[in-house]
RNA sequence: GCCUGAGUGGCGAAAUUGGUAGACGCACAGGACUUAAAAUCCUGCGGGAGUCAAAUCCCGUGCCGGUUCAAGUCCGGCCUUAGGCACCA
């Protein structure tokens, strides 16, 4: 019927000689900063989920234009990290050359499917040229006191052989091999990311994210209020300070558990008579992973410090000290008082450990492990008989803080960045070490630090990143003396290069700065940034914290880079699994273009189903999409020579549908609308040129080329890629006449057309006058009726 | 355990936010066209009762209860499911 691939390379190449798409910094149009997530480039190809986030946001982007913004909308690479240099060694590749193959691979498929990309922005994350930028921020950060090395346990994937941040780790497992985490003790780079964690929480309130994605990351910082608490040791001036979120509970506090790692273990040694038995236990927590520690001991498991004692500062009394991994050295203080009447796990340990119980709430219930709020309050001296649990906490404060033993204390979940891989394949950390001068950044001057051009990048077996083993890379002059001194050898984790990406984006080829000032003032935020669910707490809350860092330094214009996020659905296999090769039910969605046409797969993925929900693949669903397109195509056939809109009321309800649906992202229903629009178009016989130019105008952002070519062949107007995007009449979107419903008691008893404006008395006359109806109400005694203007008449009788 | 969502025909899903439940599409069935098939077009399509056919009536949005003239929508309590957090003090 009509050649699609000829149809589609024909206006791809159209709107490529014409730069439709290149967005510029400098116009009198408002601007409008549209962002999909870039893709990991893997040797994979293109999934049929990018392209359902692709054509979505392209969907818009496209309206965006033709409503007369200056639409910036741009793709690149995020292509540093372990993936691309698994496929490099498992293939015997370079990894720059596989990562230039895969992005080859990537960009033909999503430039055939006619995605309205500017791609004379396009960079990925490994281009030197943008790497430079990406080293000279974390010199920035280090420069400010944000970025610090330190010796700390890690978790550590003895398959990659390499350190995991805990995001990379969760579950105990490698996230990328699937490898048992353990615990290894390495000097990393971190990033202060913690300082941030309220600032990161209040930003939440600047933009407008999605609920579910701001959830996840209100839960990922965990902020928690409560108070520290000063324990004395008896016979010493040793404090042992606590963390809690109920001071309320303090007098029925009977053990206290400190982590083992807790430095107070060290400085009290030798007053701990069974010291040799406290390291033993330390050594054993030491080798279980935070996910043993959490989740695969069921058993409470602890030693006593024998010889030393707390005071409680409230009644005097003397504490037993325990040490339990149970307890957390990194929250808190890494120590705390054991209320086990009303805790579930400091009741476990002392039931098991036969350590007293004192309940101080009446009705809390210790075998079921509640926390009973509100309850009277006993054997609690100053607090005894306050039954509301705000009251009691307040008062305790008060008491805490008036005596000097204790004050207000907010904590956060939110950790400290790991940001060391020990790995080829990343951005070089800009680091000298100099025994003389300690640590020395590159200075500017000489950046980027390059990769070097090596024939072997497999992990070392001793966990160094295979960068050490290249001695003229390593071995350097230190900057600041220029004494010997050797580079750093680690490498920054694939969240690096993405965490600022959309910045560079607005000025992606300048060689002088990461983006110009202009550019950022031009650009500013983006306007809207979709992505996966995945990606809501990592690589969210990395590009927040990273952008709020460069605006605290004055480097960027708004403290918050994103003012929308979304987040799209993932697309399954035809059997409601997640697609994978070992299932055998992925979709190529090369093969669909080929078979179908790229506006056959947009439609297809625009109405599978809501947005921001999982859909199955069905490829009857996809057919049904291409037989409406089929239709539209064969509409062009049927026009005759009048103008106007044939069919006005439905016309202009279809333009704001549309209009608000792209708005919503509420694709399936707009493109529902489209084909109600065109079933009412094919039981006439001939329609007018403005109806099908409205038509194809609507469905363009969905499907660009066949509606353009369309349009011309039929000669309907300029391209509608450079028209204005329809508008419509409130007034007109506005019916005659309705169907009024007629009810009895609340069921539907009769149906009648009426005109908009007829009034209220008339419509119950109108009601009563129906034959079923009236047979409902005969007899009856009619309490009363009501009835709702251009809706119904419900006549409630007796 | 805590925090978000979600649960509607054979299937994907709609429902103006309290006002005709199932729009639109798929699948299926019957018919037209064809030597035939595909494609295309027309008709039907939640379940049940009723009828030659209708009209009409009953039931129906995970379960139980409530508010209301009216509940998929609001309230209370459960169940299932997806995601986030989690010995976090």
């Amino acid at each position: 019927m009509y050649d699609y691939k000829k149809i589609e390379e024909k206006w791809q190449k159209y709107w490529e000689e014409n730069h439709t798409f290149i967005a510029h910094n400098k116009s009198d149009k408002q601007k409008y900063y549209i962002l999909v997530e870039f893709p990991y480039p893997s040797g994979a190809g293109l999934h049929v989920g990018h392209v359902r986030s692709y054509t979505a946001l392209d969907t818009l982007a496209r309206k965006r234009r033709m409503e007369g913004y200056n639409v910036l909308f741009p793709m690149g690479w995020d292509a540093f990290g372990a993936p691309a240099e698994q496929y490099a060694i498992k293939n015997h590749i370079h990894p720059s050359v596989a990562v230039k193959e895969n992005i080859k691979t990537f960009k033909g498929q999503i430039q055939s499917l006619g995605i309205s990309y500017d791609w004379s922005r396009e960079f990925s994350t490994t281009d030197p040229e943008y790497y430079k930028w990406t080293q000279w921020q974390f010199l920035k950060f280090y420069e400010h006191g944000l970025a610090y090395k330190d010796k700390k346990n890690i978790n550590w994937c003895p398959n990659c052989k390499t350190g995991l941040s805990n995001e990379d780790s969760s579950g105990g497992v490698c996230e990328r091999c699937g490898s048992k985490v353990v615990q290894k003790e390495k000097e990393q780079w971190m990033l202060r990311m913690s300082d941030y964690a309220k600032q990161l929480l209040d930003g939440l309130n600047d933009n407008h994210f999605q609920d579910r994605i701001k959830t996840a990351q209100i839960n990922w910082i965990g902020k928690s209020t409560g108070a520290e608490v000063d324990f004395n040791i008896k016979d010493s001036d040793e404090k042992l300070k606590i963390y809690t979120t109920r001071p309320d509970t303090l007098y029925g506090v009977t053990f206290m558990v400190v982590a083992p790692e807790h430095p107070m273990i060290e400085k009290m040694k030798d007053r701990i008579k069974n010291y040799n038995e406290i390291v033993k236990y330390k050594e054993v927590s030491s080798m279980k992973t935070e996910f043993e520690r959490t989740e695969l001991v069921k058993e409470k498991t602890g030693v006593k410090l024998e010889g030393i004692e707390a005071i409680s500062p409230i009644t005097g009394d003397l504490i037993q000290i325990w040490t339990s991994d149970y307890v957390m050295m990194h929250y808190g203080t890494g120590a705390i008082m054991a209320v086990p009447a009303h805790d579930g796990r400091d009741y476990e340990f002392a039931k098991k450990f036969n350590i007293p119980i004192i309940p101080v709430i009446k009705g809390g219930d210790v075998t079921k492990e509640v926390y009973t709020g509100d309850g009277e309050r006993i054997n609690s001296g100053i607090l005894n008989g306050i039954s509301n649990k705000e009251e009691a906490i307040h008062k305790m404060l008060d008491y805490l803080e008036e005596k000097g033993i204790g004050h207000k204390k907010t904590n956060y979940r939110l950790q400290d960045w790991v940001f060391s891989r020990q790995r080829f394949w990343g951005e070089p950390i800009p680091m000298i070490h100099c025994d003389k001068c300690g640590y020395v950044p590159v200075p500017e001057k000489d950046l980027p630090v390059l990769l070097p051009d090596v024939a072997h990048y497999e992990p070392t077996e001793d966990g160094e990143s295979p960068l050490a083993l290249i001695n003229d890379w390593v071995n350097v002059a230190c900057p600041k003396c220029g004494g010997n001194a050797k580079r750093e050898t680690d490498t920054m984790p694939n969240w690096a290069g993405s965490s600022w990406y959309f910045l560079r984006y607005m000025d992606s080829n300048n060689e002088k700065d990461f983006v110009s000032k202009e550019a950022l003032n031009y650009w500013g935020k983006v306007d809207w940034y979709n992505g996966g669910m995945e990606h809501a707490t990592r690589h969210l809350l990395y590009a927040r914290f990273w952008n709020q860092f460069l605006y605290n330094i004055g480097l960027v214009p708004n403290k918050e880079p994103f003012e929308i996020r979304t987040a799209h659905g993932m697309i399954l296999g035809d059997n409601g699994e997640k697609m994978s090769k070992s299932k055998g039910n992925v979709i190529n969605p090369n093969d669909i273009v080929e078979e179908m046409g790229a506006d056959a797969l947009r439609t297809y993925e625009m109405f599978i189903g809501d947005y921001e929900k999982e859909a199955a693949w069905s490829t009857n669903g996809l057919k049904g999409c291409k037989r409406f397109l089929d239709r539209v195509w064969k509409l062009g056939e049927s026009l005759n020579s009048n103008s106007g809109y044939s069919l006005e009321t439905l016309t202009h309800q279809t333009i704001k549908k549309v209009t608000n649906d792209i708005e919503n992202m509420k694709y399936n229903t707009a493109v529902s609308a489209l084909m109600i629009l065109i079933n009412n178009y094919e039981k006439l016989n001939s329609i007018t040129k403005d109806d099908y130019r409205i038509f194809l105008h609507l469905l363009n952002p969905i499907a660009p080329h066949i509606t353009e070519e369309l349009n011309e062949v039929y000669g309907l107007g300029k391209p509608l890629c450079e028209s204005s995007w329809p508008t419509y009449e409130e007034s007109k979107t506005v019916e005659n006449t309705y169907e009024m419903i007629v009810q009895v008691n609340g069921k539907v008893r009769g149906k009648l057309v009426v005109e908009t404006n007829t009034a209220k008395e008339e419509m119950e006359q109108l009601a009563k006058e129906i034959d079923n109806v009236k047979k409902n109400i005969e007899g009856k005694e009619i309490v009363k009726i009501i009835t709702v203007p251009k809706k119904l008449v419900n006549i409630v009788v007796k």
